[in-house]
DNA sequence: GGTTCCCTCCGCCTGCCGGGGGAGGAGGCA
DNA sequence: TGCCTCCTCCCCCGGCAGGCGGAGGGAACC
C-alpha cells in the first residue's frame, strides 16, 4: 500500500531535498528520478509510479509538454505539478494539463507529503498561496455589473442577445416578428447606450461583461 | 496573535462539533455561532472575526447570500465555505462569491483547522476532494480544440484574436502594421475556414469554441 | 391633459464589409 | 529544381450596417 513516487527536477539538490522530505513520509517510496522532460516520461513510463512530482521549467521538454504527454496516455501517473514562481501563466497552464496537484516549491515540507497522499487518492490539491487566484478567476466575471446594461429596456436586451448570435438585423427582424427598420433603431439605441461603435463591440461587450457566456444558450 | 472564528451553521449538533474541532487547535478561539445567514452577517458584523465558517444551507439567508453581502463591505472576514454535498452548483456558486476556503463536511478535522488556518493567513483552500474538479472546469474548453482553428495559420489566428477585440479592418491593419487589403484576405480566409458568415459570427465562434474568453486580454 | 418613455416604422446616404479573382515573394520540402 | 503554403497586396462590386432626421401609437405618471 505504499505510494510510489518518481521526482523530475533538473536540480540535484532540489530532486535530493524532495526525496529525503518524500521517503521520511511514511507510506511513501521514491521509486526513480529524472533530470529532464524527457527522461521524466521515460522513466515513468518504465516505473508506472502512483505519483509524478514534476517541475515546469526543465530542459529538452518541460514540465508542462512532459505532463501533457503522460495524461494523454492511458492509465497515467498522478501528477503534482512543482514551480518556484506561481505566476499566473504557470498556474494556468498546469492547470489546463489537468494535473492533480499544483505546489509552490517555497511550500512547507507537509504540504508536499500531503499533495502526494491527497493525490495518490485520486483527490487534487492546490497550494494555498495561489488559491485566492484559482478562486479569483471565477469570481471576477459576475462581480462587474456594468451599468450600461441596466439602462437598455426590454426589447433591447433581446436584440443584443439576438446579436450574440450572430444575426443581422434581417434575421433579427424575422427572428423578433417585427420590421427590419424597427430592429435598425433598437440596434442603433443598444449602440449608443453600450458607447461601442458597431455591433462587434456590442458582442465582444456583451461576453466581456458577463451579459452572455460561452457555452449557455 | 489567536484566531478568532464565528461558525454558522443551522443544525446545533454540526455547531457543536465546528466548535470543538476548532477550539481543539491551539490559537483558534470561537467566538461567536449564528444559526441562519442573516443572524451570520449580524454576527460577524458585531464580533469582526477573523474567519467565518460558513454552512452554505441555512434558512432565511443562505450561505452564499450571506458570504456575498459580507464581502461587498470594507474589511470583510475571510470566508470558509462549508457544504454537505460537493455539487458543482455549490462549488462554482461558492467560488464566484469569492470565499477563501470551500470544505465538505465530510472531510477531516484536521483539514478544517488548516482551511482556517490559512484563510487566517490570507491564502485560501479548496477540499481534496473537489479540487480535481475545479481543475476540470479549466482543462474542460481548452480540452475541446475546435477543428476549425487548427486549421488556422499563426497570422490568422493573430487576427482572429484582434477581431474579438472588436476592430475594424483599417484598425487591425494598423495594428499589425500591414495593409488593409492584407488583412482583409486574413479575415475572408478566416471566415472561411472557420465556416462562418461575417466576422460577428466569427468572434461569437472565437468565444463559443474557448479561443478567447471574457476578462482575459 | 401634458409629459415622458417605449415600441414601432420610414427614407436617405456614406462607408465598410465581404465575395470574387488575381499576383508576387519567401520559405519549406521532395 | 519544382511544388506547396503562407504572407503580402491589388481591383471591382454588391450589400448591409450605421448615422441622420422624422413620425405615430400606447402606456405610465404627474
Amino acid at each position: 500500500m505504499t505510494i510510489r513516487v518518481v521526482i523530475a527536477d533538473d536540480h540535484a539538490m532540489i530532486r535530493a531535498g524532495l526525496r529525503l522530505v518524500a521517503e521520511n513520509a511514511p507510506g511513501v517510496d521514491v521509486v526513480g528520478e529524472a533530470a529532464d522532460g524527457v527522461a521524466a516520461v521515460a522513466v515513468t513510463r518504465r516505473e508506472r509510479p502512483d505519483v509524478l512530482l514534476l517541475d515546469i521549467a526543465m530542459p529538452r521538454l518541460d514540465g508542462l509538454a512532459a505532463a501533457t504527454t503522460l495524461l494523454a496516455n492511458p492509465a497515467p501517473p498522478r501528477i503534482v505539478m512543482l514551480t518556484t514562481f506561481g505566476s499566473d501563466e504557470n498556474l494556468h497552464a498546469a492547470l489546463r494539463t489537468g494535473v492533480s496537484g499544483f505546489l509552490l516549491k517555497s511550500s512547507p515540507p507537509e504540504h508536499l507529503v500531503e499533495a502526494v497522499r491527497v493525490a495518490a487518492a485520486g483527490d487534487g490539491m492546490i497550494d494555498p498561496a495561489v488559491t485566492l487566484r484559482v478562486i479569483a478567476s471565477f469570481a471576477a466575471q459576475p462581480l462587474s455589473p456594468p451599468p450600461e446594461l441596466d439602462t437598455l429596456t426590454p426589447r433591447e436586451l433581446d436584440v443584443l442577445r439576438l446579436l450574440t448570435r450572430g444575426l443581422s438585423n434581417r434575421e433579427i427582424a424575422t427572428e423578433a416578428g417585427i420590421s427590419e427598420a424597427t430592429i435598425r433603431g433598437h440596434v442603433a439605441q443598444v449602440l449608443r447606450k453600450l458607447g461601442v461603435r458597431d455591433r462587434l463591440q456590442a458582442v465582444v461587450f456583451a461576453y466581456e461583461s458577463g451579459f452572455v457566456r460561452p457555452g449557455r444558450p
